[in-house]
DNA sequence: TCGTGTGTTAGTACCTAGTGCTATTAGAAG
DNA sequence: CTTCTAATAGCACTAGGTACTAACACACGA
């Protein structure tokens, strides 16, 4: 039996395990009806890892990346803070960051990288914000380092004002007032 | 050698897998300086699984939930949908969405699903927040459902003004106008 | 002192999901 | 008919285990 449906296969090898990669070798011979040997070689001509390791690098991904998504107080990565006045952080935009088809940058994830920056800076047991108003300058696409500037405006008993501009290079993509509450 | 320390090393082993679950019953060994044998032991009694498992499970977990919390157009369950007019979604607040001391929903999350829903509500081929002005009127704790309704108030050729509200019950939470632009 | 029990180590056979290599075969094209 | 490619088959080997058996150290108690 001569394939010329390797080309096909191999195309839809690749995508299969891009949908579905927790699939052994023997499953996917199964799929695409041929031995488990030309999955191998597909395989190898692909590059395509083993299953082991594709999990892992699941697993690795998502061990970091649920940290710094969900489970971290700010969002993006604090490099200068100084309460009450001033502070930075940093923000790569990666795959989870954008619209699939476009590779823009969702607005929320501007917004909380700004919102978590302003939250952070302000030195109180409980802080949470009242009302922002904030506006998106420039698209920003995939691959692109958000840095967040927080800059305390205005800071009473109850609550702060704080202004936020974020920039991708010289260009401000996002800026916002942020006015939060401290709770006792 | 009669180890008495079996006790502390079985809760070290716990602890020691929680925070890095990813390491060979080897590496485990030598750590704590007893024979691969032993914590093979320790792993059965204590219930812990194999490495590959624990990789699966990190793997697993992941998986679905990089995709609910980051890769879905919506932000939360889309209910209702009358493109340029109205939309409504409702999400629950987990723990991945709250402030681990304080309980309470952090605001970005509350932002995200609006934000979603009103460049959902909008029927064109690309939509992108321009500028937002909301407000955060009630604070939003574990476990509560969140109703979010976007109405288009007006919607031009390249631009659609869009006034959303989320409640808990019959309590507004949030409340938000976004201006989004059309790109063709 | 002699058992007995607990903790630890050692070793074997087996498993899965592979790698890497060497044939061998089917079938189409020259 | 030969030659090439795609596919298949088999073997030895690997990591990181499971499941089981055997042996030994040492403490404690009668």
């Amino acid at each position: 039996m001569v394939a010329r449906n390797k080309q096909v296969r191999q195309q839809e090898l690749t995508a299969l395990i891009e949908t579905e990669p927790f699939l052994t070798d023997e499953e996917l011979a199964e799929r695409f009806a041929v031995s488990v040997q030309t999955i191998r070689l597909d395989r190898l001509s692909l590059g395509i890892p083993e299953l082991r390791e594709r999990i892992k690098a699941v697993a690795n991904n998502n061990y970091g990346k649920v940290r710094s998504l969900e489970l971290t107080e700010v969002i993006g990565e604090l490099i200068e803070l100084d309460l009450n006045h001033l502070a930075i952080s940093i923000l790569e935009i990666g795959p989870e960051h954008v619209f699939t088809r476009t590779k823009i940058a969702r607005g929320h994830h501007l917004f909380a990288q700004a919102n978590s920056l302003a939250v952070s800076v302000i030195d109180a047991e409980v802080v949470l914000t009242g009302t922002a108003d904030v506006r998106f300058t420039r698209q920003v696409k995939l691959g692109e380092r958000l840095i967040s500037k927080a800059v305390v405006a205005d800071n009473r008993e109850d609550r702060a004002c704080v202004d936020v501009a974020t920039k991708v290079g010289d260009d401000i993509v996002f800026e916002g007032q942020f006015v939060v509450f401290k709770n006792k």
